[in-house]
DNA sequence: TAGATTGTTAATCGATTAACAATC
DNA sequence: TAGATTGTTAATCGATTAACAATC
């Protein structure tokens, strides 16, 4: 029975159940049953029937899943196969190490552009994608409509380059600024990665552990 | 009343109080009232409440929290003053933009060491931290008990550089590999930093939007 | 004192788990 | 056919929200 308001925590674990079904794949394996990738996964097998429930019937009474084939739902499922392009703001260290580095297009993004506001690498050509200097960003997105943008600017940079997206139409911010956007409202999803974040849970973790 | 278990979502809150506690801080605001602060970050004034009794009472009925003194319990909470040590394992691409931009004593831990296999920065000084090569890593740990490791190898490295620092001692790994680690059971916490599965949410919620 | 706001208990809501008829 | 396993409904569990006495 599909569901049209899917929970936040069903999202989360889709990209997991993604990369799991890809890894048994390549590992050759045809076919599995909710319980058996539940316990590969530490998930209950209730659980992922309930989950994939959300979206559509995917298995077979007395067989389980093909593996391949949920591999293939759930990748459409995520959007990976509907051409997402993606820009990145900021081509200092952090934006470099995702630019010749992360593989964008495994996730189905096509990153078209970067811009920086570094005369020494504009104009340059990183991995392939050309870095243009930031001021021209609203130039560029009339010419090419992009429907994600990385935000690796600098932390006073972050909120006005956000609304620069958001005015020239992308539809999500993949937020790397340690700083929560103001852009609600706008219709535009945004993804935070908040390493600093990341670490103070797992300072605590480590700190109750003794 | 303090609970001796917290929920996972409570913990994961808790750096984003301190991150607004410290934003109020800076902007000269000495308290702040359970209702005004879950305003600002979306959160009921409830919630915020039923948070903190978690881990004590830090308010005055009438008067609402001081601002500073809140986020001092937090970082104390956070295990932010406890003088934790990190090494980085890998310093490729992603590991160097975090050492030589990521502010680790922010959060409370001293960076010491990194470590890889190139030639090239072994021996070297990185933004004051040295760079050894991995082989040395148990040798290190021996001499240097340490606290956390940053997990910035490539993949295939990645579970077994786990086990070595699993063994040499560390409390923690702040796990950037796409892989979920194999060292469960060891008492190490494990926080995973899953760039690929944070996209992919993104890529979901973007196409969920069209 | 009157108003504001806490910490906590109770009520609600949502997510996870268990159970089971349907069926391959 | 018998065994396995699904999708779904019901039961349970946990987290969020509401209410309120206590008190600054």
């Amino acid at each position: 029975m599909r569901k049209e308001k899917v929970s936040s925590a069903v999202i989360r674990r889709l990209p997991r159940y993604y990369r799991h079904l890809s890894d048994l794949h390549l590992a050759g394996t045809e076919r599995i049953s909710s319980s058996a990738l539940g316990k590969s996964m530490g998930l209950t097998a209730s659980q992922i029937r309930q989950d994939l429930s959300c979206f559509g019937e995917f298995g077979q009474q007395g067989y389980g899943y093909n593996v391949d084939k949920l591999r293939g739902e759930i990748s459409d499922i995520l959007g990976m196969n509907r051409g997402h392009t993606a820009i990145i703001l900021g081509a200092g260290n952090l934006g470099r190490a995702l630019l010749e580095n992360f593989h964008f297009e495994r996730s189905g993004f096509q990153l078209t552009a970067a811009f920086d506001v570094d005369s020494a690498i504009v104009g340059r050509t990183l991995s392939g994608v050309p870095v243009y200097h930031a001021r021209d960003l609203e130039e560029y997105l009339r010419a090419h409509p992009t429907g994600m943008g990385v935000l690796t600017v600098p932390r006073a940079a972050a909120d006005a380059t956000a609304g620069r997206l958001v005015r020239g139409g992308v539809k999500g911010i993949w937020n790397f600024t340690n700083i929560e956007l103001s852009v609600a409202g706008s219709g535009v999803v945004v993804e935070d990665v908040h390493f600093a974040d990341s670490l103070l849970s797992l300072s605590y973790m480590i700190s109750e552990a003794l």
